[in-house]
DNA sequence: TATTATACTGTACATATATTCAGTATTTTT
DNA sequence: AAAAATACTGAATATATGTACAGTATAATA
């Protein structure tokens, strides 16, 4: 996958947006209009340009035969979180070494959002349900209260606690 | 919202199909070879019908300008779960008064698929992990080993519980 | 019973659209 | 320094496509 300029980068933007808003994808005309193009050849080119890149396909002799190709590089699988292993020496991190696979689901899933998912190891947690294999749905945040359950690192080990600031002599939250 | 007739069906699911495969809707000529239409005036037709009852919207003067409407209807929110609440009295229905709300998941975010949620009362699977007021994705199936957790309802007792054919004199799979 | 909706075939045509060719200019790569 | 890629304008054209018109037939509705 060759690297995108930012002129074709506002193209796939467009091409997205239009869909979004439409339902089907736009013309060449569509495209120049919405980018202050003024040659319908501008648009042509440029897709030219994404499809020999990889970014979307052309259906030849198609009208709106535009479709964006399934591409971790943009933000068409935005539902796609990352699962992690809980290794318990050194931090996990989001490097793809440590993404064990990724899952397909909407963010709202959870009330407050979150950003990856973690594999439990153990039964640390049993009392408040988290069993070994689990997957917890880690949200990074600064703002935490006691009772809050958190991936806390403590010294070289990684574990799911309660967090009491009372209690805990170190408290570091995650650098995921 | 008129009622839909069964070729009217087809050529909405031909859109949806084409709609899934190319990433673009499809023009008359697509959905006549499809469906073994001869004229495209069959499939305008049916399009005039779909749109005027609401299904779909159609550009026009556009190619390729159809769009399938948000209709609860149809199964456009494919990812759309209902959320129901374990009442201890009586078994859970997938009735629309017992449904609390739907939650948007993949049905690939558990490895064998799954029909609905669940949400639990009381500490009785505290060892599976299984929490008050946890949300359990539920399949129907007839498929059951023992050590399977299951939604069993004895007598009128509707509980979550590990089974055993030896244990349980009466096993009645939730007719949900 | 008349009317409307459904469900098609078949033909025809205006236009929406993809696509090519001819240029110009700038930047990047070889 | 030459070649290739990027980034456009502008015009021309073949065709893909929507859409109207003319029919036929059956079922549902008023």
């Amino acid at each position: 996958m060759k690297e995108i300029t930012s002129q074709q980068q506002r193209v796939l933007d467009c091409i997205q947006i239009y869909l979004n808003k439409t339902g089907f994808p736009p013309t060449r005309a569509d495209i120049c209009k919405k980018l202050g193009f003024k040659s319908p050849n501008s648009a042509e080119t440029h897709l030219r340009a994404l499809e020999k890149k990889g970014f979307i396909n052309i259906e030849s002799g198609t009208s709106r035969g535009i479709s964006i190709v399934n591409n971790e590089n943009y933000i068409n699988n935005e539902n796609e979180y990352p699962v992690i292993g809980l290794v318990a020496a050194g931090s996990p991190t989001l490097a793809e070494e440590n993404i064990e696979k990724t899952i397909n689901c909407p963010e709202s899933f959870f009330d407050s959002g979150f950003d990856y998912f973690l594999k439990v190891k153990g039964l640390s947690m049993k009392n408040a349900g988290i069993m070994e294999d689990d997957l917890i749905a880690v949200k990074k945040t600064n703002d935490i209260k006691n009772g809050d359950i958190v991936i806390a690192r403590i010294a070289d080990e990684v574990t799911v606690k309660f967090f009491n600031r009372n209690c805990l002599t170190t408290t570091i939250p995650a650098q995921l």
